[in-house]
DNA sequence: ATAATAGTGTCTCTCAGACACTATGAG
DNA sequence: CTCATAGTGTCTGAGAGACACTATTAT
């Protein structure tokens, strides 16, 4: 089948973020509120248009940066840097009322930050629990996203639980240096279920890469002194954290 | 930052297919010859314009038809349907030196097939070995993709080889009836090790969901006649089948 | 002292991998 | 008969989960 390459119907592309962090032992994803119709005035996942000349990620990166003026390490050195990666596209021809829009989502993983304000705008950014704005177990949702974005924080979420099996990234939601606590309760959060702290602590300092002491201790929890870590070089775990079963 | 909604930048969105089958032993990819400017002659992936009033995933499968004449079952019955979903996309702004396309990549697997005709016309569409086509190991490819579509291919095998880790879909690559033998075949073929048999089978017939036997024997592969099995209805294995490390 | 968290040791059960052995066909 | 594949049994070692126990701080 030839095709005219002048002839394509013109779709918008935007990126979407699903940016994720850990507050007080629940999952938090970042909303704004929006400015203009359409839904106006409720909640919904940060993003904008893709630029005529910009990479996917980088329009991801740079909105990112300019609605919570994190940074992202692309390659290596987690320090301080939050994790971006694609999660997925999104097309539906009637997603957006205007016009067709096409919507590349993106997955952010960061570390507790104060509360953002968007484009300088506090008040229209919040972190919210993840539980009240999914359907979690029986609880339906308290207040709807606009557009498809329940749907796409949805898939984020679960990317997420799933990522941290067998990946190092739960380590993206804690400080530079943390404690082996810090990293449990972060599990925790994130797949919703209590961890045994002794077994815990023996998989986890067990799994070579993932953690690599840093000499100091902290005593921010309470209780007897924990070793400080960082991340280590390893992505993938071997063997993995394995998420407790219904 | 509010946005004009008529002033984004305009995209052209494709959707490109990796579409991958074992044959005699060997992962496979569907190639189509391109015939026109740009890599007129070059071998690229399968795929084409979405259209103005289309979903992502109704473009893939319309391609895959046009390609190949595949159905896809989008929700359970896995009988002769090929597993179709997407697997990511791809924007750099030079990918495309005509203008700014964005690809929406899927991923399909296949039962083995009849050699494919493009749009009817036989010699512009070939399975290939993925192996010659990516480079293994040390060995370099032979033959290079048209735009970005080896690193496309790379990133659809590697998402292949993962999922049927922990999840049924090695079955996708059989016929609606096959044995446990050919079923490990695909995961020799797809990972390129090979497994003990004695252990796959006892593991695959282990795995609760996995695996519904439907009566029948045959002896297709010479040697003591095999029974019969089709797709259980189980789409996460647990416990998963573990591919052997380096 | 108690409370709280950090960290280690030990037991048991399950499962992956190695491999001996039997079963049933084709030639 | 031999050869090839199907299928079962058994052993061993690694690891997950349960949980007793010790260590080190704050109050």
């Amino acid at each position: 089948m030839p095709y005219d390459p002048s002839e394509f119907p013109p779709f918008a592309v935007t990126v979407d973020l699903v940016v994720l962090t850990v507050r007080r032992h629940a999952l938090c994803a970042l909303l704004v509120r929006r400015g203009e119709d359409p839904y106006r005035g409720q909640w919904a996942l940060p993003g904008g248009f893709v630029r005529a000349d910009e990479d996917l990620a980088s329009a991801a990166a740079r909105e990112l940066a300019e609605e919570t003026g994190l940074r992202t390490q692309d390659a290596g050195s987690w320090h301080a840097g939050a994790h971006l990666e694609q999660l997925a596209t999104y097309g539906e021809p009637a997603r957006d009322p205007r016009m067709r829009v096409v919507s590349v989502a993106h997955l952010v993983l960061a570390p507790d930050l104060p509360t953002p304000t968007a484009g300088g705008d506090a008040g229209s950014a919040q972190w919210r629990p993840t539980s009240e704005l999914l359907g979690g177990a029986e609880g339906e949702p308290e207040e709807t996203l606009a557009f498809d974005h329940a749907r796409i924080l949805a898939d984020g979420v679960e990317r997420a639980r799933s990522k941290i099996e067998y990946s190092s990234l739960a380590a993206a939601f804690c400080p530079p240096e943390f404690t082996v606590g810090e990293l449990r309760r972060v599990y925790e959060a994130v797949w919703g279920v209590p961890l045994d702290p002794r077994n815990f602590h023996r998989k986890v300092t067990g799994t070579p890469g993932f953690l690599v002491p840093v000499g100091g201790t902290t005593t921010r929890q309470g209780g007897r002194p924990a070793q400080l870590f960082r991340a280590g070089g390893a992505s993938v775990l071997n063997p993995p954290m394995l998420r407790p079963e219904a």
